[in-house]
This record gives C-alpha cells, structure tokens and sequence, in this order.
DNA sequence: CAGTGCTCCGTGAACGCTCACGGGAACGTT
DNA sequence: AACGTTCCCGTGAGCGTTCACGGAGCACTG
C-alpha cells in the first residue's frame, strides 16, 4: 500500500468527470444557478456529495466579490469589559457583510507580537486591543485599516478610539470629595506597562485628587491584577498600608469588586467605612452587594465606533479618533 | 473625470512593474525570503509601501499551506454562559493553529438560517449552538466537519456535545428535598422550541421531583425568557399563582439570579422564605447577593472538547458525542 | 423551410500568488 | 584558461473557482 502523502484535495473538476459533465455544470448545481436541467442538478449534488466535495474557500475569494475579514484582537474573552465591545463589533461588522475573527492575548503583553503577526496575514482590517509599541507597529505597517483602542500612547498616525478618563476622574473624585470623603486610595492596573504615564487613569486620578486638595502623590496608588483576586490582593495593601482610607478607586469594576469583597470580609460596612467606586461600569457591577457606583462607558458604542472607523479607512479616510464619555452611576456603594 | 467602477486591486505585478523587478523578486522581498539582495528588498519594500499594496489572502490560501478558520456559532457574547466556551475554543483553536470566526444569532431562532448560510460559504469547520433544524441540516449538509453543542434533539449522525443534566438535576433537587422542600417551582427558558421535549431540564426537573415523591407536573414550571429580566418577570408569576413555592429552580443562572433578586426586591429573604439554585456555574453567580447555589459546568472544557471532535472528523473520523458532567456546587442561596 | 427564441451545457480566460526550475554575473579554484 | 560555486534574479506552471462567451438541440413562428 503506498503511502498517500497528503490526500489531494477533491476539486470541482474531480466532479465533473465522475458525473460526467464540465466543471461549469457543477458549478451551476453547486450554486444553484438557473441554467441547469433540474435532473442534471440532482444527479450532480449527489456525486459531489458522496465525494465529499468542498468548494475552495480560496479559490472563490479570488475570483468572485471578495468577503472582508475583520480581526478584533482583545486581552481576554472572560474579562467581562469585552463581551460587550464585541458584541458592538459583531453587530455593526455584519451590517455590512463582513466576518469576524476573534484574537486573544490572554492579557500577555508577551503574546502580543505573536497574535499581531498572525493577523496581518489573515485578516484585512484590524480593531485592537494592544500595549506593546511593536505589535501595533507590526500591524500598522501592514497598511491594513486600524482602530486601537483604549491605548493612551497610541501613535497620532494610527487610528483609535479612547475613553475620556479625563473628565470621568473628575466627577467620580468630585463624587467622593462631596460624600465627605478626603483619604482616597485607587486600585490600579498593574499589568500596564505604561503606568503612571501621562492620559492613565493613575495620573488622572492623581490629577483630579490635586484638583480637589486632596494628597494626591503615589503612595496612594496601589498596584493590582486586573481580576477580582488581584482587587482584594491590593485592598489587603491598602488596609495593611495603614493609610486610613475612606474611599477606594478602582482601575475598572472587577479590580473594585474584588476589593469590596474582600472588605466585606474583613468585616467592614460599605460604604460606610470604606466607600467603591468602579470604572467601566459592567452589568455585573449592578449585581454585586451593594451595587456598585462606577464610572459606565458604553462598551457596545466603542465597539460600533472602531468598526465605523475601519470602515472609513477602507474608503481612503486618514486617522482618527472617537471618544467615549464615560457617566457617573451613582449606586449603594459610595 | 471618468468614474472609476471599482478600483482595481494593487497586485504584485504592479509593484513588481514599478520596482523594475520580477513578481518574484518582490514575493522574496515580502515574505522575508534569503535569495535576494539587502539592498533591493529595501527598496522593493519602499514601493510596496507606498503603493499601498497588501498581498492577497486568497492568492495566497490557493497555493500555501491552507490556514483552516473554524466557525464558532453562539447565541449571544452578552450572555455570560458563553464567553467561557469562546475562551476554550479559542485556546484549542490556537493550539492547532486556526482561525476561530465568531457569529452569533442574537439568541434569534429566525436568524440561524441565515447564519448558518453564511458559515457554510466561509469557514472549513464548526462549532455551533444552534436550535433551529433547518439550520443545522444546512451546515450538515455541506459536509463540513461540525460539532452541535447543547442541544438536545441532535440528529445521530452530526457530532455534539452535551451536558449531563439527568445527573445534575437529580443531585439539585435531591439538595433541596434534603433541605426540607416540598413545593419547587421551575424556571424554564422559553426561547427553546422544545419546551418540555424528551431530555430537556424542564422534563428531568419533572422526572427529578418526581422519583422524589413531588409534585412534578407543568402546573410547576414557569416560562420566562433567558435574561435576568425574564427570571425576574417569571418570579412574578411564581408569586402570584400562589403556589407556595418554597424553592425555586432556573434553568440557567441568569434567570435565576432574575428571580432571586425579584424576590428580595418583594421583601423576601433568602433562603428563608425562598431558595434558589441555578444551573451553569456562571462566575456571577459567585458574586451576586446571597451567592447562589448552581450546577457548575465546566464550559472552557465544553469548548475544548468542541474543538477537539472537530480536529477528529478532520481526519475522518465519524460523529461522537462529548458529556459534560455538572457538579453540585452549594452556597447561601439554598 | 428558414428564421427566431429558449434551454441547457461546454471552453477559454482570468483572478494573484508561490513553487520549481533555470540562467547570468561575479568570484574563486584547479 | 576552463571549470565549479555562490548569489541574485526571472520565467513558466499551477492552485480551484467563476465569468463571459459560444454552440448544440429543440420547439415554435411566419
């Protein structure tokens, strides 16, 4: 028995000869066409059938209308921040016929270069979740239509879209400073390489704290995993610190749900001891005892936004940037 | 100003032409091949660049080794039963080296077809959830190696992969019956065309209370839809048929947690006066106010698995089935 | 009977790329 | 001086499909 390599794959023309027709018949039958003799059809369906004919995906996209193939790279599907981004980029990606292939990094800055090296040679337009300076290099030069997003040190040339923390800082310290509260710690992302930088919502946090007199100097920033362990991990920090503090920010509401937890635990009232507030404003943020106040963005828009914004590229529009204001829901939490 | 139907793709040949080499020449320079001078490459480079060119997917798919892009068909991203499963097929996907193209139908019967129609045009396999026969049949048909998940009334001959629940649901209400309760009252989805059909929970819920001595005939179980909404609309109903209901059993977690916090909104405690279990183990239900007992499924699993009987068919084998089995995982809820 | 229309089917060509091969130039080797 | 090597580069072929065209067969018309 020789040994069969690789099995050639069944093509159109292995068809016709065992049905004994021309590739075009086929063809016909396979689409269903109209100028084909019912019987011919039926005979041919079932000759390609038990040959187990399948029409080449590529050799269809090279000659009829080609199908965009848009590729949403995110850090990680169980975040609960990107079901909603991608249920706005499934959603506004099939209005316009096109198809979408999902990337994660699992939240590894490692794995970036990796994953933005498989997309560009397998999709044509890009939306992105990314913090490594070389993957989105790598997929920018590519040429291919490309969104970042939620990257304060995105290059001007490239496309995103961003949250405007800016403002959002301001009405969620304004908020705390009104509750009476003046010793406030936040909660951030550790996992950003650029923490701290300029635009993050650490040095916003700080920013709007100075804003309000507040101390308003790194002691009062506490780095934690973007999970709920890494959120009760940190409140663990800010308790030990002994800094005395009234309120708790959160880089976004898992991190602050894993520090309400975790106080709850130790025994503390919220908010009456220590008042949460999040950032992102998750549905899960409404759920947790006592919901929580957070600063909601409207994750679906960004999503839609990023699409419409590929869109753009593709007839030749320049960069751009679209920008989310997040709302203040203010909830038993603070 | 003549219109310029649709404008032509930039092919290798045009950078070839302007660079003043062969196609090959620029293909060397593109794909970082070695027989080819530094010098050129730079400068083949340059012209690619600023002539906007991006080689073909599809030309290349023709001759290279051919990527394979698995179709991954759920419901819906908002619903958090399902990012678990999307991880896990993305993991196994990955591993293998494929491409995973998510669709989803909006939780929409009437748009499976079409859904299905697209997934048959555009990728080599896949992984569905999916209730409406005639889809199925459709992707079936086309022969493409297919996997159906969670659903009960799956033709033998198409692969699947389901969750145990005839154990799970004897175990859940073996826990409340031990727990003192007599009067348990079903939440159902009603989005199922099979309500109440041969293997569905609504029909072990009744087979479970009954081996036990209950009341196990529909008067019991409520329809409501699949979202925290529907689970609390139908504790309305639960409340106001005047059952007595001691304990309450969804059909997922979602609608579990509807009811349960309908309940306390109504004054209730739990579990005093009403328990409540779930079936799924979302991550949530860890969280919600009281935790909620639920039958935890390992859903990153089901997704693997998914992959993994896909991976099989493509190398021939035949149709098999996947079981999951739940665990009973108890918490302040019950 | 020639002409016209319709139905069904087959034959090149083209899509854009990579692979296998071959060839010329420049260099070193016998 | 003739011959091998190495380095670059170009040419034909082929991947599997659809589109545009043309042609055969038949029925129906004038």
């Amino acid at each position: 028995m020789p040994m069969s390599a690789r099995p050639r794959r069944i093509t159109i023309e292995d068809v016709a000869r065992s049905a004994g027709v021309s590739r075009q018949t086929v063809s016909r039958a396979v689409n269903d066409k109209p100028e084909i003799d019912p019987a011919t059809r039926q005979r041919v369906l079932r000759v390609a059938q038990s040959m187990g004919y399948r029409p080449s995906r590529f050799a269809r996209g090279m000659v009829g209308p080609r199908l965009t193939t848009l590729g949403l790279v995110i850090a990680d599907v169980l975040n609960p921040f990107f079901p909603e981004v991608v249920s706005g980029v499934l959603a506004a990606a099939d209005e316009r016929g096109w198809q979408v292939a999902v990337y994660s990094t699992g939240s590894a800055l490692e794995r970036e270069t990796a994953v933005a090296r498989t997309v560009v040679d397998h999709v044509d337009a890009c939306v992105a979740f990314l913090l490594d300076p070389g993957a989105i290099e790598l997929i920018h030069r590519s040429g291919m239509p490309f969104v970042l997003l939620d990257n304060e040190h995105r290059p001007p040339s490239v496309s995103g879209g961003r949250i405007d923390f800016a403002t959002g800082m301001r009405h969620a310290v304004g908020h705390l400073v009104e509750r009476g509260h003046r010793r406030i710690a936040m909660l951030d992302d550790r996992g950003r390489p650029d923490a701290g930088g300029h635009g993050t919502r650490h040095s916003l946090f700080l920013g709007a704290a100075a804003e309000h007199g507040l101390p308003a100097d790194g002691e009062w920033v506490f780095p934690a995993a973007n999970s709920l362990e890494g959120g009760a991990a940190a409140m663990d920090d800010v308790l030990a610190g002994g800094f005395g503090a009234t309120a708790v920010l959160g880089y976004n509401d898992l991190i602050a749900i894993g520090a309400m937890r975790r106080a709850r635990d130790r025994g503390m009232r919220v908010p009456e001891d220590c008042a949460f507030v999040g950032c992102d404003g998750l549905t899960l943020s409404r759920l947790v005892d006592p919901p929580l106040t957070t600063l909601t963005v409207d994750k679906e828009l960004l999503g839609r936004a990023a699409v419409r914004q590929v869109a753009a590229q593709m007839t030749g529009a320049g960069a751009g940037e679209t920008v989310i204001v997040p709302r203040l829901v203010v909830r038993a939490s603070s």
